[in-house]
Formats: C-alpha cells, sequence, structure tokens
RNA sequence: GCGCCAAUAGCUCAGCAGGAUAGAGCAACUGCCUUCUAAGCAGUAGGCCGGGGGUUCGAGUCCCUCUUGGCGUGCCA
C-alpha cells in the first residue's frame, strides 16, 4: 500500500529523472548521470512541502555548480498533471516543491476509504515476529520497571502487526533454577516463623524479605494447614514454590491485563527442563566441538565466537546456567517454533549479557540479526523530589498494581511508550495529578472534543458527509492544509516506529497531531462556515477523530468521546 | 581496567539514513471565551546542542579524543 506521502515522492523522482533525460537530450546536461540525494520534507513550509537536494548530490557526478545544476532541471520540469502547483530552486540548490490541492483531497479519500485499516503498512510481509516482554520473576509483584517493559513491548507489538508482521507475544516464566530456590526457601522460613514464631527458624541471607512472600505463606497454610510442618523439607519446598509461583503468574496476569496486556503464550522455562531441551541443546554445542571441561564445569567456547571471554553452560554443581537455559529458549524460539524474527524487551541491566548471547546464536545456525534487543534503562521513582530504590529483595518497591491505583492506564501507557534508552525519572506526585500537565490529556481533548462539535453538529442537520458528498478542495486555509498533511504521515510513521524499534514515535505524532487540530479549531470554525465548506471541514474535523482514535488504539490508550 | 548507553532551554525530552534560522511540552510572563469543550489558542523570554579535534559544499547528527553520569564485566538470572 503506498501512501500518499511516498505517492508524492516517488513523482517527485521520476518528474526529476524526466526532467534530467529532457535536459540531457538537448544537451544541456552531460547525459549518463544518475542523479543522487534525498527528497524529504522540511521542518519549515517555506521552503516547500517538499525538498529535494539532487541537484546538491549529483553536482560532482555532473560536473556544475548545484545552483545552477537546480536551475537546469527545473527549466525541463513538467508539473501538469501531477500533485504539485510550483517548484521553485532555493538555498544552495534545494528544490522546493509545492503540493497542490487535488493531492490534500486526496490524502483525506484515501484515510476514509481505508478506514480502521488506515496506517497498514507492508515491512514484514507477512513474517512471523515474536515480541518477548517483561518476563518478570515470578518470585515476587512486578514493578514499575515491569511496567515500562509491558507497555513498551505491546505498543511494539502492535505496531509490528500494523507494519505487516505475524506478531506473537510472549511473557518468559524463569520458574526454575537458583533464584526460584531461594523463593521457595524463603516461603518456607515465613510458613514455619508463622506457625512457631519468629524465632523458630533462621530466615536465609539472601532470602526475599517483602511482605508478599509472608502473604504467601500465610495463603499456604491457609489452605494446607500445619500439615506441611513435619514433611521432608525437600519436598515441603517443591510444594511451596508451585503454589508460590502459579499464585504470582495469576497475580501477574491480572496485573498486567489492567494495563490492556495480554499475551499469546506465557513460556515456563522449566517446560525446557522437563523436556530435556535444555541437555538436548547443550549435546548439541558438544558435538559441534564449542564445548570443553574446566574445573568440572562445561564451558562454551565463545571466545571463538569473538567474545572476550567463554561462558558456563553446566556447573560443577550439575545444573545449567542461566546462558545454556537462554540459548535452548532461543534455538526453541527460532528452530522449534521458527519464528523468523524476535525481539526481547530487556532491562539494561542485561545488557553485557544480551551482546554475549547474540554472539552465541551462529553454533546454533541461527543469524544474529535474527534476533534484536529492545534495551531499556531502568525508571526511577521520583518521590518528594528524592529517587525511591526499587528492589524486590527489600519489599519497598512500588508495584505495578499500585501504580494503577493511583495513576489512570491511559497515562501510565503514554508516559512509559517514552524511548527506551534513557533513565526514565517517574515522578510520583506528577503522575497522580489528574491535570493538563500530562500530556495525553491533550491528545485526548483533541479527540473529545471532535466528538461533541460533529455530534452537536449533526442534531443541527449537518451531519459528516459520506465519501464524495463534499468538495474537499475547499479546504485552503493553512491551518486546514498542515492538518491533512500530519494525517498523511502516520503510514511512514509506522513504517519508521516498526524498523527502528521505536514505538515512542507514535506518541509525539499524536501529540503533533492533536496540536494541528486545536489550532485549525481556534482558526476555522465549522459552525458558521458557508456551505460547501462546513461539510469539506466536517470530513477533516472527522478524518482526523478517526485517525487520533487510530493511533491511540494502537498504543492501547482509550479515546473519550467526552471529557 | 575494559565494554555498552547517555549528555540539546530552568525541568522532561524531539531532532528520521548529515541539509536551509536547533524544536515541542511543562514551569514563568502577556493577551484571547455573550459564538462548535479555554483540559484550548496566540505571543514574550529562555541555547558556545558537555569540551576539543577531524571528515565536507554543509555536523546537534558521522569519526577520534577527553570529561561527567548510569549500567555491565558471576560456575546469579
Amino acid at each position: 500500500m503506498t501512501s500518499m506521502i511516498e505517492a508524492a515522492r516517488e513523482q517527485i523522482d521520476a518528474l526529476l529523472n524526466k526532467a534530467y533525460a529532457a535536459a540531457a537530450e538537448k544537451g544541456v546536461l552531460p547525459a549518463g548521470a544518475q542523479l543522487n540525494g534525498k527528497i524529504e520534507i522540511p521542518k519549515d513550509t517555506k521552503n516547500g512541502d517538499y525538498a529535494c537536494s539532487y541537484a546538491m548530490g549529483s553536482a560532482k557526478a555532473l560536473g556544475m555548480a548545484p545552483r545552477k545544476l537546480a536551475e537546469a532541471l527545473t527549466a525541463e520540469l513538467d508539473l501538469a498533471g501531477s500533485w504539485f502547483d510550483s517548484v521553485e530552486t532555493a538555498g544552495p540548490g534545494f528544490l522546493n516543491f509545492r503540493l497542490g490541492g487535488a493531492w490534500y483531497a486526496g490524502v483525506l479519500e484515501d484515510i476514509r476509504r481505508q478506514g480502521p485499516a488506515y496506517g497498514q503498512v507492508d515491512e514484514g510481509h507477512g513474517r512471523r515476529v515474536m515480541v518477548e516482554f517483561v518476563s518478570a520473576n515470578p518470585t515476587g509483584t512486578m514493578t514499575v520497571g515491569n511496567a515500562r517493559g509491558g507497555v513498551l513491548g505491546d505498543a511494539m507489538a502492535s505496531i509490528l502487526e500494523r507494519a505487516g508482521w505475524k506478531v506473537w507475544r510472549e511473557f518468559y516464566v524463569n520458574d526454575a533454577g537458583n533464584q526460584v530456590a531461594l523463593f521457595a526457601r524463603s516461603v518456607e522460613a515465613r510458613y514455619i516463623q508463622l506457625i512457631r514464631g519468629e524465632d523458630a527458624v533462621e530466615f536465609p541471607e539472601d532470602g526475599y524479605h517483602g511482605d508478599d512472600i509472608r502473604e504467601l505463606a500465610r495463603l499456604f497454610r491457609e489452605q494446607y494447614g500445619d500439615s506441611w510442618l513435619d514433611r521432608d523439607p525437600e519436598e515441603r519446598r517443591e510444594e511451596m514454590q508451585k503454589f508460590g509461583i502459579s499464585y504470582n503468574i495469576r497475580k501477574m496476569k491480572a496485573d498486567l491485563e489492567r494495563y490492556g496486556i495480554v499475551y499469546d503464550q506465557w513460556f515456563l522455562e522449566s517446560s525446557l527442563h522437563e523436556s530435556g531441551y535444555v541437555a538436548e541443546t547443550v549435546e548439541l554445542l558438544e558435538k559441534a566441538g564449542y564445548t570443553y571441561e574446566k574445573d568440572g564445569a562445561l564451558w562454551f567456547r565463545l571466545t571463538d565466537l569473538g567474545a572476550e571471554k567463554d561462558e558456563v553452560l553446566r556447573r560443577s554443581n550439575g545444573f545449567y546456567t542461566y546462558f545454556a537455559v537462554d540459548m535452548a529458549y532461543h534455538r526453541n524460539k527460532f528452530i522449534a517454533r521458527g519464528f523468523d524474527k524476535v525481539i526481547n524487551v530487556w532491562g539494561a541491566d542485561h545488557h553485557g549479557h544480551a551482546i554475549r548471547f547474540a554472539k552465541s546464536l551462529p553454533a546454533l545456525g541461527i543469524e544474529p540479526d535474527r534476533l534484536h534487543f529492545l534495551l531499556m534503562q531502568l525508571v526511577n521513582l521520583i518521590r518528594d523530589g528524592k529517587p525511591v530504590r526499587i528492589s524486590k529483595r527489600t519489599g519497598k518497591a512500588i508495584a505495578l498494581s499500585d501504580l494503577l491505583d493511583e495513576v489512570s492506564r491511559d497515562a501510565c501507557r503514554f508516559f512509559f511508550n517514552a524511548k527506551p534508552d534513557t533513565h526514565l525519572d517517574f515522578d510520583l506526585d506528577l503522575a497522580v495529578r489528574r491535570d493538563s500537565e500530562n500530556p495525553v490529556y491533550y491528545v485526548q481533548y483533541a479527540h473529545a472534543r471532535i466528538c461533541s462539535l460533529l455530534t452537536a453538529l449533526a442534531r443541527e442537520g449537518h451531519p459528516v458527509p459520506g465519501p464524495g458528498e463534499a468538495d474537499l478542495r475547499l479546504l485552503t486555509d493553512p491551518t486546514e492544509l498542515e492538518l491533512i498533511k500530519q494525517l498523511s504521515l502516520l503510514p511512514e510513521e509506522i513504517r519508521q516506529a516498526a524498523r527502528g524499534y521505536d514505538p515512542s514515535r507514535i506518541n509525539r505524532y499524536l501529540t503533533e497531531l492533536a496540536a494541528r487540530f486545536h489550532r485549525f479549531y481556534t482558526a476555522c470554525r465549522i459552525r458558521d462556515a458557508e456551505p460547501g465548506l462546513l461539510e469539506a471541514r466536517l470530513v477533516l474535523a472527522d478524518t482526523v477523530r478517526a485517525v487520533l482514535a487510530n493511533a491511540l488504539g494502537l498504543l492501547g490508550i482509550s479515546a473519550p468521546e467526552k471529557m
């Protein structure tokens, strides 16, 4: 699907190549060269709607001054029947094109024709992509940092869907390994303390101190009574682990659903162990000669693949490391399940591992560029102007669910959908305020404003005209044209967001669209416009409404009809 | 020590694969509602784009170097 933005760009390229051919024919320009340069949308419309740098880019090859070349090209340009009204040379040799009314009308017609599918582009060509995100340890409640990952991952997934990928959302549950064993021992200790008193047993040194562990112990006792007190400790821990993990998973599911985040699959790490897939993966590496034994552990020759040091796959105590398990998991993603692309939304504290891990993929026959890490810096919580430490161990973290009790889901989703590679200072005192300081209200207000004005005008006998019922070329006010241009940008934004793995582009797109609507709204009245223009403005307003709802929906943010 | 990421207005950040005079929101100040939602609009003020080199027609953007901050560099995950 070619967007109107692209269509215009392609037309400029074609027009200029035709002009060059004509000039070469006449001997004005040397023949046989290739025009080089960019066609872009200038920041300032004084420089046209499209600016082309072909004259600068090709000056050297043609042996001419850019300015001269630009003039030679424009002399041969024929704009008849094109989207453009005029072209002029400016600055060092830019060719500035100005769009005509037909293009603007075409944009609105195109958007209305496509309806809710507007913005669909074909970046993915139907390939399958998995977005793995949040994947918080099931040993405690999720934190605000997990909220950021949830919002980013879910928005990323929606954008990839719109960009033509077949998307799979996955939550990886680390329900095996050291942390989980520690978790079980922590619950166990709280359980015993609950029955026999605080001093009855020593709490594990690195254990989880949070209140949620006490709560789990209480719930466990509620269900099983004191019967596990004298049972075999190993069995007891196993039982408590199962109990605690399944309880926490239920809670995480529920919490994430409050954000509107629903997964295709909750993938259990334990399933990789139970099926023997981890062992099989390691054997595969052994057979391929990637391993050696040292100090009783099995090592992976990652240095052979360009890393600075080797990695342990199986510890001397016989347990597999997270590195081995991660390799098995990704072999499962790429080989067993056949995903073309995988995006892992991880906290930036894993970046060291991410880099080393990516180097290991060729050993499994996986091209490294099929895996992309969306590494997000952690969230700093600010309260009373001071940072609040986030730690599951101390139990002082602000839980993801607590946050939603204070801040609306819409605000959270808008706020967390920021560029991931910088620290995010989340000011709790600011976030709880439900006023215009939060930019999401600005965007939503534009939508609500349109809805109420459309309702009012329909009541007065001015419904939104259907396709072909309004003369859209009557829209000529600068605020109208700027608004239409912004509308036309959505497919391009989605393409860029998908390509650059940057969902936050849509935030900025929405803010700009809302701003241009508010400007139009202030400058151009609809109700008092003359017949014809009134209908055209109704179409414009209604299209903005649809695109706002469209893009907000992409981010999982509601589009209220009233505020 | 080495590696990754960041540094742009008082604060939070945009600035796409180098392009024309560096933008927006918030905070401050000044105007604009008897007329479709003022949760809005218009305007004023605010900047050696961390420092220094280099690449070129042209650098906030690319390369090198230095400084500062965050993170990583486990037989933890």
